[in-house]
DNA sequence: TCCTAAACGAGACGGTACGTCTTGTCTTTAG
DNA sequence: CTAAAGACAAGACGTACCGTCTCGTTTAGGA
């Protein structure tokens, strides 16, 4: 049987290319943050025509996602016994993607471009926050099989809070207490209460 | 006692200008959002100079937020009887103001610049935020005085916790039910246990 | 005797693709004239690839010059009798040639190459000048035996005098008569002696 | 009586920048010729915006047009005693005009442009030509008072069939004379008639 | 019937220049 | 001394072509 070797016509995109301009999309937006980066500059940077750029890109947005998708790691959330050695390592690990320079602009692009252009947000919720949300989800089943929390408990609706509480802890830093303090407070105010009623 | 008349020579600033563009950056602001205004266009609409605008202000971001300024609403969070009843209000109140489209652009302002310049955040802080932060925290007083809550409760850390699960709710709106409803489920997760326990 | 068979391997030039280029550089020319015509456009026209036209063409004039020259009819210049019965057979041709769309950017690319590139200009003058001027000659030859002119009459010259006062017509075209009647008056400057003195 | 100030409001154009445009303009048209120069260079050569140059162009044949007319000189063509000695005025002061560099690419974006956009010679006849033209006829009027030439002689005519040759000298150099000489020569197959008939 | 090799269409590549837009400053006249 | 108007230098925008460079696919001999 013969395959359908259906190979658009041309010269294939160069992914030398394509490389260097996620690249240099990741190092401008760590030096001079999403707003003051122009594509003119990420072009120069990365030994590239802007049209090679445009012709993969339409929008700013699209090529700094992908940038950031293409270094994202894998959503990896590993039993470490109870639940609040789950939620440690939940919270460290947000932290060690959302306090670097290029975490910020990350975040800073996501929503700005998000309040601007409705649409747009889902590419964060797919690429980012669905697979955390369903891999926290597991995080709490166990808690529950283990009895630290009520059964009822909505895993989806706790991560958004905590999503919530990560979000503005990042534009308004908390003062006197890391970050992840400052989070893991806030988180108490959730799951104190659970442990205290019965 | 006569007053300081400490009047600078010369001609003084027009209010009849201040006012053309203020109105102007806020409807510019509805009608295309934060990042997509220009000063030119601004000083355009409003009938005024290039020049009238930079005099007053040096940032973008200090005229908008200047002009969403001038249509802010006093905060009142008279008692409303019960704890859920403040709640509600609080919630309503920050509906009204968020959901409008000038709402959604200032929001998109507020955290954009936030992200990318970190200091700007304090205006915000300032003028919006700690406002409602003190107020939100008689209301929970009159609850800790009606026994509705722990006395152990930290005010500002609910509102922090509330106001980022609104602002989360923002950026991705809850398919399904209303704003409203969302942000009232999560509150839920925290005065849950408060309500359920005695 | 063997025949140069000197084949060169390979897939030869295909006459088809040839065909096509030069008919849709003719086209274009007519219709957007020779500066606002790119190579681009030709080969989307003729349906080729842009390396097809550049494998045989390094310039766009030399492809102009050629699609020109594909075109180009016999220089036929019968003996009509008299001196201004040849003379006006002259004139008919050149204004056949030189009043079409394709004729005047065809003017226009040879001007323009010509004085941007001044060794260009050989190419048409030897393709398309020098067989004119040697004809042009054998007209004055006989109007030397016919005694209308004077024997020491250089004909190339008055070629020249003639295609110079052609050009000129064609860039600042005569008002309230014909190009023909323009360039058979200023003609008359030349000859008027020969026709009145005797 | 009071005068009609109306100066427009704003800041006046800039004389300066004008002259450093039109100077960079010219410096770069005898450089690298009209076709290759680029607005952008002529902006950077003049340490100016490109905005700027757009405000006062929208064409670079406008441009170069006045650069050009902003360095030609006044037409003067005194009385040198005889036609001849009046003709080679004329023709050395062309020469003069269109040897130089410069001169050859005015000559080569009168006419390329001059081809392509029909209305624009225009411009160059009204400014450069008609001068010449009406300058030409006081030399063939004094011609006629001296008796040289034939009292029915059409100035223009003469003037034109002139211009004819010249153009075509400069696009296909003569060999083996000077381009004076040459037009020299062309000019005798028109005078010399006038002379020898009686 | 394969093999070699060039030509083919398609289209991506790094660039240059385009003409427009915006930025924040400067310079004028009018009030 | 401010207002409006608008010119200024600077530089990014997104587009169009440039001439070059892969690709995979014909299309011919010569073996």
């Amino acid at each position: 049987m013969k395959e359908a070797s259906s190979k658009s016509p041309g010269r294939p995109r160069s992914a030398k290319a394509h490389q260097a301009m996620l690249r240099a999309t990741l190092e401008l937006l760590g030096e001079m943050g999403y707003g003051a980066m122009s594509i003119e500059a990420i072009a120069a940077r990365a030994g590239v025509g802007k049209t090679t750029i445009y012709r993969r890109y339409s929008r700013k947005e699209e090529l700094v996602a992908d940038a950031i998708e293409s270094i994202r790691e894998e959503v990896l959330l590993p039993d470490a016994g109870s639940l609040w050695a789950d939620l440690d390592a939940v919270i460290e690990n947000a932290a060690q993607i959302s306090l670097t320079p290029i975490g910020r602009q990350a975040v800073a692009m996501i929503i700005s471009s998000a309040a601007s252009n409705p649409g747009f947000a889902q590419i964060y919720w797919d690429k980012y926050l669905e697979p955390r949300r369903t891999a926290f989800a597991r995080v709490i089943d166990r808690a529950k099989v283990r009895g630290e929390v009520d059964q009822a408990l909505d895993p989806g609706l706790v991560f958004d809070t905590l999503s919530g509480i990560m979000l503005y802890a990042l534009i308004f830093p908390p003062v006197g207490q890391s970050w992840q303090d400052y989070v893991r407070g806030a988180l108490g105010l959730i799951f104190k209460a659970s442990d205290e009623c019965p």
